[in-house]
DNA sequence: CACGGAAGTAAAGCAGCCTTACTACCTGGA
DNA sequence: TCCAGGTAGTAAGGCTGCTTTACTTCCGTG
């Protein structure tokens, strides 16, 4: 067999050292669990939409309010809203004081799928508190805190 | 003015806290850092260029297994490595030995755009490490480490 | 009541992938 | 020697998750 490590440039090596690969591998995990088990839940739903859904806020809001704090453009987020609704999963309504507005909420159903990728999420909390000690991981999140600084919220063109 | 803050739902409030959320704007910036001023100095890089421009081996790579390192198929590696070569960053050969196999190499501006980016992420390390202090940003890079037991590399189909 | 700005929509496009389905090539064994 | 089966890579098409450009509708103000 023709196999790795017997022709140059080969060796898979390990992968980035740097931030930005680390960062990377940790979020693929988050959001590998997230996908796990969610098609049987809530068929239709990717990561994007469980984002979104946890962006809603109880008592509802508007596509621009959303599209901002995602960071997107409100054609993007109204494209995701659109979806959300066919599915079941958001409802809206045009507010009857502005009728431009659009006040999109949870259903009952978006309200579980929040819940599920919240669950999801805390698995995973939980998995690396347990992997690395309660107070380093809480040391990764507060440092975390400290960079993010900068919030989301350039596009909402 | 109808603004934020007079109907419901509509503070916009913090970006999530969970470490999905804290690990995205982390990343985001490192992205941001890399692709300021990249048009201007390699016209057609975008961060994924970047990144498999890095993962080349010196001495060359195969498609299939950058493909493994970079977690993704064959297939997508390929339209990488085409694009990039017709860009000029990369070119590539049969082997001899083996003439199924595409040996990937950087040319001379292949290994300037890596440069360039490496240089971007360590942009971003030092401004953490100024903003952290040096030891933080090493437990961070430390912690980060510790999770990312799992090595990409499911792909490769 | 018109004019300027805000909310949202429509249409199209593009990046960055993946899936399915090959072709070309190599190797080991009958 | 030849062929069966596996490996390297390619082709074509699809889909997500966005963006840009260009509106329409609606509101508040002068």
């Amino acid at each position: 067999m023709t196999s790795v490590n017997d022709l140059p440039g080969t060796r898979p090596g390990p992968w980035s050292d740097h931030i930005a690969g680390l960062l990377g591998s940790a979020l693929r995990q988050v959001r590998e669990e997230i996908l796990a088990n969610s098609e049987e839940h809530f068929p239709g739903l990717r990561v994007s939409h469980y984002r979104l859904l946890e962006l809603i806020p109880a008592d509802g809001g508007r596509i621009t309010d959303l599209a901002e704090v995602a960071a997107m453009t409100k054609q993007g987020l109204g494209q995701h809203v659109d979806y959300l609704q066919r599915l079941g999963y958001v409802e809206s309504d045009r507010l009857r004081a502005d009728r431009r507005v659009r006040l999109v909420r949870r259903t009952a159903k978006g309200d579980e799928a929040a819940a599920f990728s919240r669950a999801a999420i805390e698995r995973v909390e939980d998995s690396w508190s347990a992997l690395l000690g309660g107070d380093r991981f809480e040391t990764l999140r507060e440092i975390l805190r400290e960079l993010g600084g900068d919030r989301p919220g350039q596009p909402t063109r």
